[in-house]
DNA sequence: TTAATTACTTGCAAATCGCAAGTAATAATC
DNA sequence: GATTATTACTTGCGATTTGCAAGTAATTAA
């Protein structure tokens, strides 16, 4: 499964050889600001990811050390998949596409959701706090 | 040529749409970081780009205005590309894509190369100078 | 005037994507 | 306790994208 393979020796491309596709980050990006840890809930996301490339997805993010799959004791038919570190300090990244989209996206694609106020005022309190809280609500 | 479809309204999802693929910010990396700026410069990059796929992506990146194509008054035949304020814009994204390279990759890629030293100690500086250099060195 | 360079296009085989359908294990309901 | 629903997948298949090789057309250099 692990079958990474990079292009080259810089560090840019490298980081875009593992999470430079059109999901990877979209699955980090659903765990960290909503909230979302099942193979059910990335599913019922407006993105829309079919079933066969979420697998892949988690599989792949797992294999990489990015997140992680457990069972809850109490229930042994859902999965729960967590961010680890090494994810979740991905944030300023994500933190940046937001920030690029609210500044040259919006005559493309008007109807955008806002982005929380405090991302042009306090991008590293935002980042900091995202962090803070994801840790705080995965404990177990 | 520009058919942008979004897959929602989420405006991380919607910059992923837009540059969340294997090539365009190794592409925009190339210009800012490396000086590249025709065709042959693209092509000779350690990245290894084939020509048909860096074709297709420097028409995308003009249609998304992330781009310009000129050519120089003296040279009827070689073409110059250059990045907009809109693609230097994404400066933050990508210096991010390298800081989290640096901290997280090392160990499943020994021989990644030395980022600039100052990505550490002064990210903004840095992304400040990246995009105050480019502006200098393209102001034809 | 011949050769080289630049910026492409075309063809094709392989890989990946995305939809639909099916499956297997567990949990909830009647 | 049997039936139904839910969750987390896998498989199949057609469509799209990728990447290599080869070819082309315009311009420039030798």
């Amino acid at each position: 499964m692990n079958d990474v393979t990079f292009r080259c020796d810089c560090p840019i491309s490298s980081a875009l050889d593992l999470l430079g596709d059109k999901w990877t980050l979209v699955i980090i990006k659903q765990m960290l600001l909503e909230n979302r840890r099942t193979f059910k809930d990335f599913l019922e996301a407006d993105e829309g990811i079919a079933t066969n490339i979420l697998s892949t997805r988690l599989k792949w993010l797992e294999s990489l050390d990015l997140i992680t799959k457990e069972k809850l004791p109490d229930n042994k038919k859902v999965n729960i998949y967590r961010l680890t570190e090494k994810g979740l300090s991905s944030t300023p990244i994500i933190i940046e596409l937001a920030i690029w989209s609210d500044k040259n996206l919006r005559q493309l694609h008007p109807i955008l959701q806002e982005s929380n106020a405090m991302i042009h005022t306090d991008k590293q309190g935002l980042i900091d706090h995202l962090i803070t809280n994801y840790r705080k609500q995965n404990l177990e």
